[in-house]
DNA sequence: AATATTTGCTAACGAATGTTAGGTAGTGTA
DNA sequence: TACACTACCTAACATTCGTTAGCAAATATT
């Protein structure tokens, strides 16, 4: 019963699974995953709720599929990066980007990676969680090497990093590609901001540093 | 039936209605409002769920209870400082340290506030929305105010809004009373760290300012 | 042409959901 | 003493939830 045909022209080359995955992203990003039910999903696929499970193995497997790979995809990253020979800020200034350009290209998946992580059963959640922190403290350690050379001010690491991701991190909830505007211009603006500052001069602060 | 005495020691001074309401935001805050179940919050309370409703006239009323005070104190102080006569680079330090102080003194609601508010029903979820926009925008006139005369570098003033904003709505994720530092500490670090930036030294970037 | 795979259907399940009805026992107030 | 109020109970409700069983038709593969 494919007969696509007429009226749902052009479903290029994608699977009807990844089809299903897509439209998932969306409404859990919409509606929460716990508060989307399958039925709107089927709904949104045009098919009977039950019916999805031709596809799928369980509501959960969705979010799964969701979460893990792009938990993956920034953790892998985000180490290669760290290997690299080159100075604190140009790595903190490559794993901004990174994490941007992959976050911005899959926006419906990064908000709800982001938000709905917890509802992933055991061990799934306790997987995702312990690889948040591997990345946070990666981060941190960035930071630190910062500091210590002198590219970097005094400031609290574990804070710092934890306010660097959540300002990326917030880039889906208004970036759309259809504007024409691209991740890297979002990486560049938002490292020149969180790296360079807002002020045009610096001023008496609480920093010991000049 | 009250009979504190032994069992239940010492609840001060607050009304049954008071401490349900903040064990809900506990609840709701780690399991997400539509993932928490009315058996769930009677439970922590002790009670049966149909007990609940002796105190309150249904589980959504919990969640405007948390957001609507929030969101009010919230803009309110907002405006009040962008009456003020000072610069742009004052407003926006004490823009971001009563936005601080008002989320750290309530971190259960406050992560609520920013991730549940799509569950209110209508029109309180069109009342929040645009009370939020509203807020957003009287972020970025400050941000104006302080490019036009010079305090604060060109930037688009909408994304660094939304950049700062998501920064400091992260803290409730991390900060807790318990460990001495003050909400006005953390304003201080915070602003610091996004007004002056990480560098000790600004270096060439895509910003054309020098 | 025969077979396997994909994609969908109807019907139904047990479990969990928010909520109501109606009652009871303590407590504070007139 | 009488009365109202607070705080809780048991029992039950209609609805929605994720999911399974069993079947059918179209498509792809051999």
């Amino acid at each position: 019963m494919k007969s696509v045909g007429i009226l749902t022209e052009a479903a290029p080359k994608q699977s009807r699974k990844q089809e299903l995955e897509q439209k998932a992203a969306l409404l859990f990003r919409e509606k929460g995953y716990a508060a989307a039910s399958m039925r709107d999903l089927a709904q949104v696929m045009g098919i009977e709720a039950a019916s999805l499970y031709s596809h799928i193995k369980s509501k959960e497997e969705l979010l799964q599929n969701i979460c893990l790979p792009l938990a993956q995809e920034l953790s892998q990253g985000l180490k290669e990066i760290l290997s690299r020979e080159i100075s604190a800020r140009e790595k903190l200034s490559q794993a901004l980007g990174l994490h941007l350009s992959v976050i911005t290209r899959n926006t419906d998946q990064s908000i709800v990676f982001l938000q709905e992580y917890r509802h992933l059963s055991e061990p799934f959640r306790s997987e995702f969680l312990s690889m948040r922190k591997e990345y946070e403290q990666q981060l941190m350690l960035i930071l630190r090497q910062g500091i210590r050379n002198g590219e970097f001010r005094k400031t609290d690491e574990k804070i710092t990093a934890l306010t660097l991701l959540s300002a990326v991190n917030s880039t889906p909830q208004w970036f759309r590609k259809e504007t024409g505007i691209t991740p890297e211009t979002v990486a560049g603006l938002l490292t020149d901001i969180l790296v360079n500052g807002l002020a045009t001069q610096p001023i008496a602060s609480s920093s010991k540093t000049k």
